[in-house]
DNA sequence: CGGTAAATTGATCTCCATCAAAGATAGTGG
DNA sequence: CCACTATCTTTGATGGAGATCAATTTACCG
């Protein structure tokens, strides 16, 4: 995403996820996508979804359904961009990250991070240092299990009370 | 908007706005509205508007952008939390209220601020005190005017050199 | 006019950014 | 196969922006 100059990471896709959802409505898209994985990408013309949905009106209420997901997730994001230290938002991004690894049949406690450092605290409003001494304290707590981009979840209800220590802004 | 205990500002919304664009697709909405004025409210019912956007295809076409400008308003969001000092995202805000202002005909200088520091705060992801700061070295650099709740931006052109001096994060 | 909520301003502290350097990893070519 | 290089990651030291604590001052409303 970067408007004006300034750059940041908008999310982070796995499989089956649709992306793009800026640009519904004709216009331009604001957000830009890499790939960190060889990938596969379904593209949907806009206008035969439009006319389909028209149609096929459950297929109108899962679009839209998506669409206010959209939006509910970044709420969320500006939740936790506006009012949480580095290791909530940390514990965050890895419960959501394993949520999503367990929705797709994979572990919930073992992930494969993609992406850079520099890549989640972009993602995450932080700098990758803070990101790596994050992840170093969280190690040494033994909520988690890192080694370069492999991380395990060890103590995942630790992780989680993190997560949800209020700060009550 | 509140998950978990915590709560924060979405945005401010103002006449002509819709508001409530979570729980398109059929679920619970996430956000609750907090009138800051004597207000009218036209409720739209979802299904019929959904039933109409089906008939008439430059209904759905607009019903579409205004969701994706919706996401996209809040990506922005999401990079002036994560990447913004104070001053930029105060500026930003005023800069943001002054041309909505302006597009329903009002004055884009003269500004009457409905909401509390502790709104504008909550909202920029700062502190009250910090809004408050923010506003006093504004009004000393003589871009803008406070007295209370009624601001006059002088300077504009200080104000956008203010919200788009970059910071490469 | 008195009482309450909001706003300003000051002093201090904390967390994270920044600067800097060393260690690990993967990919490249001899 | 191994040295070599570029990139990524970790860790340390320092500084700064904003949070927090606290005390006035100002505006608002019955």
């Amino acid at each position: 995403l970067h408007e004006d100059g300034r750059e940041q990471v908008a999310g982070f896709h796995m499989a089956g996820d649709l992306l793009g959802l800026d640009a519904i409505g004709g216009g331009h898209h604001v957000c830009d996508a890499v790939a960190l994985d060889d990938s596969e990408v379904c593209e949907i013309p806009l206008d035969a979804l439009e006319q389909l949905s028209r149609e096929i009106p459950s297929l109108q209420l899962h679009f839209h359904r998506i669409l206010s997901r959209e939006i509910v997730r970044d709420h969320g994001m500006m939740l936790l961009l506006g009012s949480m230290r580095a290791d909530e938002r940390l514990a965050v991004f890895l419960l959501n990250l394993s949520q999503r690894h367990a929705a797709r049949g994979y572990s919930p406690v073992e992930l494969l991070l993609r992406m850079t450092r520099a890549d989640i605290g972009s993602y995450l409003g932080l700098k990758l240092e803070t990101v790596s001494r994050a992840l170093s304290r969280m190690q040494a707590l033994d909520l988690i299990e890192v080694r370069n981009r492999h991380l395990r979840i060890i103590d995942m209800d630790g992780l989680k009370s993190i997560a949800s220590r209020c700060a009550a802004t």
